[in-house]
Parts: C-alpha cells; structure tokens; sequence
DNA sequence: GCTCAAATTTGCTCTAGCGCAAAGAAGCTC
DNA sequence: GAGCTTCTTTGCGCTAGAGCAAATTTGAGC
C-alpha cells in the first residue's frame, strides 16, 4: 500500500505516524476517518496528481487541529509557523487595522488551505484565522512542510499555482473596490459566497455559513447600514431571502444582473 | 570561472550563450555591460544566496528585452510566457476593467521582477506592464524559468518569499483602500514611492518617474480631479513642490503625519 | 518664439453612502 | 417565557468626493 520509496525505518516511523494520527482523530475528534480525510486531501488542489499512497505519508505527517466557533486557527502578527488544511467548517480570514477596523479578506471551508506561502517564507501571519463554525483542520509545521515540498515536488508547483490563483483574485477585488459602486461589489460578494459555500435547497441557494451585514459589509468595504439597506431592496425584489445572519439567493440571476451591471429586463 | 557542474557540453553552450548575450547588449542595446547586469542581478532579492558563477549561468539563458516610453513588455490577458526582471528604467503594473477603468497596481524599476509567479502556474498575465520610462528588461521564458528553478533550488524560496511579499503589499493595500479615506491614501502612495524611486535633490525628494494626477488617482481610487486638490492644499502647506507630470516631497514628515493620521502638530 | 496637445487647476453641483439614533426582531440562558 | 444580548432595520442629516465644464499652464516640436 505504502509504494514510495523509502528505508525501513522510514517506513516503519511513518506508519506510526499515520496510526497515531488515526487515534489522535478518532479518540480526540470523534470525526471523520482517515479514508475520508484522504479523499479530502486527494479533492484538494494542493494535492493534485500525487497518488493516494503518497498522501497517506503526508497525512502522516500532519497534526489534527480543532477550532470551535469564535476561536483562532492563528492571529496576525504571530510567527508564522504551520500552514493548515480546513477538514470541516468554515474559516473567516480577516486584517485588523491599527484603529480596529477590521477587513475580511476571504472565507475559507473543507479543502482549502491557509498559510501555504507565508510558513514557507518565514514571516508572520498577515491575518486571522477564525472559526466561524466549529471547524477542524490538519496542521503541517515548517519542516514537516519543507520536507514534503522536498519529497514530492508537484506539491511546490501547485502551491505556486494556488498562490498565483488567490493572487489574482485579490487583485480583482482590489480592482472592483476601486473602481465599483457598493451594491455591485456586494452582489459580487454574495455570488462568489454562493460558488463557494452554496447549499441547493427549495428556497434557492443558502449560504452555508452563518453571515451578518457587518460581516458583508467588513467584506465589501462599506457598513453594515448600507448592506441593510441593500439586502432589504434586493429582498422586496425577490432576489434574496435573508434572515438573522442567514441569506438565501433565490434569483442568481437576479445578482448577475446586478453585478455585471446589466439593464435590468 | 564558471564552478559548476555539468557535461563540457553544457559548459560550451552556456558560455555560447553568454558571448551572445554579451554581443546583443552591447551591439543591439549600447547598455549595461555584463558585468553591471551580474551585479544587479546579484542585488535582486530573486538571485540573494546564489553565488555569482551561477547567476551568470542565469545570465547566459536570459534575453533582453527593450521597451521605450508607452511600450508594453506583455499585456493584461496574453498568456504567460515569460518573466522579466528590469535593468533600467520604470514599468508601470496596471489592470483595466472591462468598462474601461484602469487600476495601477504598482511601478517596478531595476532589479524587480516581473510575472514569477504566472509564468511558472501556466496561465494569463493578470495585468499589463508598460515602460512608463525606456527600459530594458531580461527575459526568461518558461523552459528557461523551470530549468533555473531547478538546477538552483534557492531561486524557488525567494521567489515564493518575493510573492510572499507582494501579496501581504496587496492586502495592506486593499485594507486601506477600504478602510482609510482618498487624503491618506494619496499620502501613503507618494511616501510608498519615495521609497521606491526617490532621488534626493537640494529641494527634497524628487520621485523619479512621469507621474500624472491621474497615475496618481488610478494607484489610490480615486480621481485626478482630488489628486489635484489635494496636491494644491499640500503644496500651500509646504509639503510637495509639483509640476506636470513631477512632484518633490519637501517634507516627508508631513506627509507621514497625515498618512498616519498623527495631529497635526 | 509659435503652436498644439496634453496635463492641471478650480468653481460648481450633486449624490452615494456614511453614521448616529432609536426602535424592532431573533435567539440564547436560566 | 422573562430577560438579555446581539442583529437588523429605517429615518434623518450630512459630507466626502465624484464629475462636468471651462479656464490656465506646461512642455515638446518646429
């Protein structure tokens, strides 16, 4: 099963390591099994074309790690020492300024995975980590990373490969917040929530993670009052169903319109 | 000289390569001997660690690349397929809307380099790079890129601790821009590119590149006609001398005290 | 020195959206 | 289900800054 190559003792070590880790899951988390966890891993697109086998001595290597609602994966500003891999929930990344306000960059669910550059460079967390909901994640410390980078060498490209993604999706959103009026920049953000955490039910599309205007707005760059406004609007239209941090999209297309700045019908 | 390994053939193509190079800057280019281009390449935070006999190995596998003033090294869109690193003059980083709004992400002068990222993830140019000034670049296409990245390991961690860098930039950027109002962020756009370009003359800090109100209001969010008020009060209050396309910083510390806010004295 | 295009300044108007305040909902806890 | 906290809505006033228009300045080329 193990088929990479390797010494014995290597081997043997991390077996274990996968052993003690299936117990640490098991009996701490009382949370998915291994198999899916490989599954998890095997969908991530870290790790795209590296064979099962081969995920297994990553996952050897890697610490479970809980967060419930409210507590923090990593603070900014603290050394940036593990990059993390979301197994369940949903992780809420976000700046703090030096006055408080704060800034969300971007949520984060199951299979994405947070500090990939920053624990390879050797700086500090430039944001939070909270766990919106209660939420579990696979931890990698610096040489544990270092060590699989040098092992399997597609894991470095595809992390470029990642980076550059979320590189260029930061640009966008600094582009849209530049040049964009406020309802554009939230419909936006709801359709990109919706992409991400999208829940189908007969209502619409629920946005799978608990969400308030203040969140929205830290989101979009705007407050909570104008996010209010807007929601109310989009709901008298028909576009939105939304409740106490609960927001289901029952006219995507309606958002579209919004967003892309259409005429409307 | 050239201390590495490698086959005598090897060895003879790259020392080809280099004579070729030499003979192109020189005949082509009426520029920077080989030996200014090694130590600027030595001075790039891509190339720190490596020692010189390798970067003339970098060298020999490199292009240049010239641009006058409004010439693009690549546009918003083509694919990527090369990076640049710049030896002389100014190059302008910009998005475009599909409306039309232009969004200037960053200037870069000698010694930065240009699409790292992109060019090793296989995609798009995220954005256009346009000489604001002559100059001239060194190209590496993607072959040329995976093989250094290879035969010097070290090119892979400054890389990523480069985009590392740009990208924690990025996000400082986004939060200010939505967070903090047009004055401050003028101020700290101006101060940013003292750092960058800043020349000190007898009446100040001079920025060294053709900036225009508008430049100046496509890097904040906002537009040339604020750039231009606020400039006017700032110059009644001492802190800049300005001219077309020109701007002197007289007084940083004033500058500094309204991009942080400080009361002012 | 003249011409012309491009950059800049400034007055004026207008509005998107901020932000306070105060009054509801909606969930928790006990 | 009473009480509390935390969200949400909405009215209201206000201002930062957008954006047009019309000078005015600047520098480059001839």
């Amino acid at each position: 099963m193990l088929q990479f190559g390797g010494s014995i003792d290597s081997v043997t070590t991390l077996v274990f390591g996968l052993d003690r880790l299936r117990a640490k899951i098991h009996v701490d988390m009382h949370i998915t099994p291994t198999v899916e966890l490989l599954g998890l891993l095997a969908k991530s697109p870290l790790f795209k074309g590296i064979e099962p086998a081969e995920i297994e001595v990553a996952l050897a290597a890697a610490q479970p790690r809980r967060a419930s609602r409210g507590e923090f994966f990593f603070h900014q500003g603290e050394a940036a020492e593990a990059f993390f891999i979301i197994v369940e929930g949903r992780v809420r990344l976000s700046q703090i300024t030096p006055e408080g306000h704060q800034v969300i960059i971007r949520f984060m669910g199951p299979s994405d995975g947070m500090g990939i550059i920053v624990v390879l460079s050797n700086t500090v967390y430039p944001l939070s980590a909270e766990a919106v909901a209660d939420s579990l994640a696979l931890r990698w410390n610096y040489d544990a990373t270092m060590e699989l980078m040098e092992q399997f060498p597609p894991l470095a490209l595809n992390g470029l490969r990642l980076v550059a993604g979320r590189f260029q999706e930061l640009q966008d959103r600094y582009r849209e917040l530049s040049t964009e009026r406020v309802e554009r920049r939230v419909a936006r953000a709801l359709l990109r929530l919706a992409r991400q955490t999208g829940q189908r039910t007969d209502e619409g599309v629920l946005l799978d993670l608990p969400l308030s205007r203040q969140d929205l707005g830290e989101m979009t760059g705007t407050t909570l009052y104008t996010v209010s406004r807007i929601l109310s609007n989009w709901e008298q239209q028909g576009f939105v169903r939304t409740g106490r941090e609960r927001i289901v999209i029952r006219d995507p297309h309606g958002l579209v319109t919004i967003a892309e700045d259409l005429p409307k019908r």
